[in-house]
DNA sequence: CCCGATTCCTGTAGGC
DNA sequence: TGCCTACAGGAATCGG
């Protein structure tokens, strides 16, 4: 499931070949996706250049030469990189075929993500309008967590997942971060120190770094743009691991529907 | 306004 | 072996 270090592993695969080329065509199979894809989106994109492709939230941020796409993963989301020979399978919805001859692939057999054409600068568009600060950013810190939380309610793992609070945390990472913390997935979020958000918003970082690093984490279906499987899974301390022993105290992990979503954690070293 | 519940979708896993 | 059901979850939307 693609969260903030599989959207930057994307990018970066998709980096070298997307940008600065000309987008020669697009081939559409599947419009229905989140969201509709607009009927005039291969007009609009034949012959523009790709200045750029940036990250805010989880969103993908093309930048042309005028305008831009916002392209999200939603669940099942990927890009490939494939030639013009490659035939697409079910579930290949879109391609887009740069002047180089590369085709870039997307494929999402549950169809969550979404393809949006911004007329102007995509920053400015209404579906980036409420998001939280980025989690990778200077502002992104305890103090900033601790202020935030004190009028809210809700507990603090549907708290960090909040992307008008802080984009790019999903159910994988919040469960990893709030393990790493030493705080339990099910604490009211107005009811933890600025000590322990000090240690919370690092966490963050660090699991988020570290994913990045090695190319995100694999459950399911995101796969890298070349097709390999990114190797964070390989470090999950929790996400997954139900009644198997901690790494730290030997407790078995328990998982408990929190906020709509199963939450991996550790009921000894997670208070 | 806030927050929990529901909804979209399909592949996979587990039970019988 | 095959059928059926439950489950996975990002995020918009709905309702209390």
């Amino acid at each position: 499931m693609p969260e903030l270090p599989e959207v930057t592993t994307t990018i970066n695969g998709i980096r070298p070949y997307f940008q600065g080329a000309v987008i020669a065509g697009v081939a559409i199979r599947e419009r229905r996706l989140r969201w509709p894809i607009r009927a005039d989106l291969e007009q609009r994109l034949q012959g523009r250049k790709v200045i750029d492709i940036q990250r805010r939230a989880k969103y993908i941020v093309v930048i042309l030469d005028r305008g831009g796409l916002l392209i999200h993963l939603g669940m099942t989301g990927s890009f490939r990189v494939v030639t013009s020979q490659s035939m697409p399978e079910r579930h290949d919805h879109f391609d887009f075929i740069t002047d180089a001859g590369v085709v870039i692939r997307y494929r999402d057999p549950r169809r969550f993500g979404s393809l949006i054409y911004c007329e102007e600068d995509p920053y400015q568009h209404e579906r980036l309008s409420k998001f939280g600060v980025e989690p990778l950013e200077p502002d992104f810190t305890g103090t900033y967590l601790y202020q935030m939380s004190r009028t809210r309610k809700l507990a603090v793992k549907a708290f960090i997942m909040d992307q008008s609070v802080v984009v790019g945390v999903g159910n994988i990472y919040a469960s990893e971060s709030l393990f790493k913390a030493g705080i339990h997935p099910r604490r009211k979020c107005a009811r933890i120190s600025m000590s322990r958000y000090n240690n919370l918003a690092g966490e963050i970082q660090n699991v988020l770094t570290n994913s990045i690093n090695v190319g995100g984490t694999t459950i399911q279906d995101f796969v890298r743009i070349d097709g390999r499987p990114g190797y964070f899974e390989q470090q999950l301390s929790v996400y997954g691991r139900s009644g198997e022993p901690c790494h730290h105290c030997g407790h078995a992990i328990t998982t408990r529907v929190i906020a709509q979503r199963s939450s991996f954690f550790c009921p000894q070293c997670q208070t």
